[in-house]
DNA sequence: AGATTCAGTGAAACCGATTTCATTCAATTG
DNA sequence: CAATTGAATGAAATCGGTTTCACTGAATCT
């Protein structure tokens, strides 16, 4: 059944040339006689030959490939993202290896090595974590000794400990418009919903979110900061502790919009109305914001820039050039119909 | 910056041994007295020496690594599929290259024979094109060409004038009991919207539903059954034809959940309420149907089951063990909120 | 003790391409 | 016409592992 493999050397013995002669048809680096090339490239075609890559990768040191480690590819803003990056990444002729974690930390370490021997180019690292946890800081250990082999860019993450190229969202003015939103609608009371705690992304997030409304002289009550997770599900969790509240916030703003949705939901459900009773903003504009509704205000990720220059960084970083230490790729807000002016009743 | 390679000629140098012993120790394929392997394993700790998988795979002919080429990993179906087959290609020691083609028949091309040269072990081809169009033909001869060389799983999709082993949801049944469910409901006027012409899935459920349309004795008229394509945005096209109907079926299957949201969302929009003025079914269970209001009935796809199948059937034929040609996995009816039983008014 | 066995190890070939260096043969030049 | 140049090609080394085969020396058997 299965084929013996064809090889440079067969084509030769066939064309009556030798390998070199084919490798030069090949890869086009010298030039071949138009008698010799036709007779060559006719024997390809009759068997219709394709170089074995991984001997070409071996003597070139190089494989034409890059690594994508991801927590979880059905999240729409990781499809999203990753859907840009590999488009951009064959552009460039790159084929890229998607690793998906499930955020199992043992998946992590058993594909980032396998990355290593299957001698990427470069990685492209989604996600972040900050945790000073044991394991977290194994995994950001074995980072460390990878990243004195590959090159890896983080995207919208970082790991503590761990100096590395990054390219990210402005979350920070994107959380400082959700706030100024909602303070313009005169909401004072404010709440932040969902993410998790030792993700960077959440941590900046919030981090944000308490300084802008200090500034703006609001305050933060703590029991309306939540944390739950970055899914529909956990939306919805954390709006059932929000529902719990003896004192609500008049608006709340989610770590993304997965998260925004399962709250409208919830809050639906229970007799609120998404946004007369509560307004509810996003951050990310995957694709369903805008159709679930009542379509939801949110911060716009521009996936094709930050899918584009995250692997335009690690394709410099890859040919040795200098690239930026960090790039922050800039937001902006989409206004929509889940939040409201807010008045007294 | 970019280090030196080690090998293990390295290693075996200054273990004192020869690269052989060190092969020995990584591959645990022969036995090394116990103060030799301490010695090696130290060397290998010390550098943290990773071995080069690409020369072993030159060597043995396979490199543990297998291709998906699908339209659109933005899509949930798609993503949720690719996690799940992914996960437990990982189990079993592959890993993976993701194709995106964005139905982009040059990128078709492309990744097929990057994948070939890439040397993969084997290929999930996710998606399926029936058309007789020119480019399809072409692509279609180049797939059999590959096959001849490399073996190729299709999911949930064919290609016409390629006999390739396939697994697939049990799409006949799955809209048997969508059809049997509104008729049930006392509906008679049923439509089937979305999808595309030439893409297998929706040619299976198109034809099936007539089938089971005419075998009921209900007939179908033929301006109720309308083509868009698979998103958000196809399904809202599609409603919009829809709402320009003289005559309106009063129930609708759509090719997919998404094409139900955006129906769904376009007849909302028009003042339709869904169930109470159209019925509205879907398919694929995505995670968005349960989510989306008013939660949407569907057929569940069997995502686990699937993809393990899929890879289970592409890793025997790797092995060249036997492989049933076609598995069907059967679908369950989903019922939630997005139909209700006709009355007239 | 001498013959036999066997565990442990090394030398060398090999996987399939690329590339340097040397060589050949035709074309150009004085 | 001999000498020089240069274009086209081939031989062989190389990338980094694995594996076969041969060999050594110690343990076992008669």
């Amino acid at each position: 059944m299965k084929k013996e493999n064809i090889t440079i050397y067969d084509i030769a013995k066939e064309a009556n040339v030798s390998p070199a002669t084919v490798s030069r048809v090949l890869t086009g680096n010298a030039k071949v006689r138009p008698q010799t090339m036709r007779k060559i490239v006719d024997v390809i075609e009759k068997y219709n030959f394709r170089p074995n890559s991984l001997a070409r990768s071996l003597l070139h040191k190089q494989s034409k490939t890059i690594g994508f480690i991801l927590p979880d590819i059905n999240h729409p803003f990781f499809s999203t993202l990753v859907q840009k990056s590999e488009a951009f990444a064959l552009e460039l002729g790159y084929t890229t290896f998607l690793c998906n974690t499930m955020n199992n930390s043992e998946n992590e370490s058993k594909y980032l090595q396998s990355l290593v021997e299957k001698q990427v180019d470069g990685i492209i690292y989604l996600g972040g974590r900050i945790n000073d946890t044991d394991t977290d800081q194994e995994y950001a250990e074995e980072m460390k000794k990878v990243m004195e082999r590959v090159p890896v860019v983080f995207v919208n993450g970082q790991m503590s400990g761990v100096d590395a190229h990054i390219v990210r969202t402005d979350e920070e003015s994107g959380v400082e418009m959700l706030v100024e939103l909602l303070v313009n609608l005169n909401h004072k009371k404010i709440g932040f919903l969902g993410g998790l705690e030792g993700i960077s992304s959440t941590d900046v997030k919030k981090k944000t979110f308490v300084n802008v409304m200090e500034t703006k002289g609001l305050g933060v009550n703590k029991s309306w900061v939540l944390d739950a997770g970055f899914s529909i599900e956990s939306g919805e969790e954390v709006a059932a502790k929000f529902l719990s509240l003896k004192e609500r916030p008049t608006a709340v703003i989610c770590a993304n919009d997965l998260v925004a949705i399962g709250v409208i939901k919830v809050l639906t459900k229970f007799g609120l109305k998404v946004p007369d009773d509560v307004s509810v903003v996003g951050f990310d504009d995957i694709y369903l914001a805008k159709h679930f509704p009542p379509g939801i205000t949110t911060i716009s990720q521009n996936y094709d820039q930050l899918g584009q220059t995250a692997i335009k960084v690690l394709v410099d970083l890859i040919n040795e050039k200098e690239a930026k230490k960090e790039t922050v790729i800039p937001t902006s807000l989409v206004l929509r119909d889940s939040c409201k002016i807010f008045s007294e009743k």
